[in-house]
DNA sequence: CTTGTGTTTAACAATTTAGTTAAACTTATG
DNA sequence: CATAAGTTTAACTAAATTGTTAAACACAAG
């Protein structure tokens, strides 16, 4: 019949394991995840998880691809818009926290296992659009400098600043929320606020002087 | 003889394997640290490793919290100083810098560590002084808002937006390596001039309007 | 020289974990 | 029903790792 194939893909079992190893994983990092917490995470057994994922390292791959794509893909379009300069950072400032908001251990993932495996970048192809989005960066950064809309400033402090500004409350959460006692809630309300408040930053920071 | 006692208390073993101990574990994280790896740094041998400390936990414990004292140590003092904010905050941007750059692995070792254990903040006596900080910094953006010589802004976003724009760079330091290219020593740069940028976006964020 | 502390060597036990395998069971589909 | 793919159970291997132990060794201090 015509509907035979998939209607649900997400209820086939190879999904609910890409699901749960990227819970597992992505929660725990690579060296404290264990395939039994993936396989009870999926409501499966372990022999099943190898059955359709041969080893460990081929299910984190797939999980650290799809990661570090989610980590900087909102970034790319809405930088490129046809927007004033400082539209285009309050929608990128938006996008990456609401981003951020629904994948919150997201960063600190991401930063651990390149730190702890630099070739995870070098050796795969991830690195191509990372350094994609960089050249797109400078060059509108430079492009805006020249036109006189904003003054003279290494992009990459720019570049930095955002990085800074939007990533490191999700990676520092749990040393913020120890001193400060947010709930979660708060916390939530607090990154909603930071996105206006982050975005006049860093116009400020580029503004023509 | 009067100078019987250690005269040069860094050559003697225990000492020894502490470096060892915090060089591995800060580099590597508790989860992929290995005693031998120790041993090896420490020029010795696991058994000895056992012979002074008992166990893991107990070595990681002590590398833990100094480290954690190191990483808002720089920050205490400068706070409280008597001068002018805007000095106030150079100051304490510059010296947190440079203790970053002595302690490049520190911040991941510590927001790693405190996300995978949580209680290691709670139930120990860690985090005391970390609440302290953060009401001597909540104070003093009180007191100067209510002079007038800031303006009305909740502390905790002039606290995230330091904490960021200081620490991020060095957690984010092996992507920002692959992007830019930078070497060891650009990189250094790059943070030795970000210190008056820095200080300069928060003046200008706490800048009365 | 003797003694005790620090140290090495080497072997070991215990535990954890990844990965494999065979057998049995389930279930949808022809 | 018969078959095949999906799934479970249970046992297993192999490797890595922490921690222990006994014996020998080095060496400084009495």
């Amino acid at each position: 019949m015509s509907q035979e194939e998939n209607l649900q893909p997400e209820v086939n079992t190879e999904h609910q394991i890409l699901v749960a190893a990227r819970k597992v994983f992505t929660r725990k990092g690579y060296a404290a995840a264990r395939m039994e917490d993936i396989a009870k995470e999926a409501g499966i057994n372990r022999a099943l998880l190898h059955y359709y994922f041969r080893s460990k390292d081929r299910l984190f791959e797939m999980v650290f691809d799809e990661n570090i794509r989610k980590f900087y893909g909102s970034f790319i379009g809405i930088l490129t818009a046809d927007a004033p300069i400082d539209i285009r950072i309050r929608n990128l400032v938006s996008a990456e926290i609401d981003m951020l908001l629904h994948n919150q251990d997201l960063p600190l993932f991401v930063l651990n296992e390149i730190t702890r495996n630099p070739e995870l970048l070098s050796t795969r192809i991830n690195l191509l659009p990372l350094r994609e989005f960089k050249q797109v960066f400078v060059r509108v950064i430079t492009e805006e400098a020249a036109k006189g809309n904003i003054r003279q400033i290494n992009p990459l402090h720019v570049l930095l600043h955002l990085m800074s500004l939007c990533v490191f409350p999700f990676v520092g959460r749990p040393m913020f929320v120890a001193i400060s006692g947010a709930t979660p809630e708060q916390f939530e309300a607090i990154m909603e606020e930071r996105k206006q408040l982050i975005a006049e930053t860093l116009i400020q920071l580029i503004k023509p002087r």
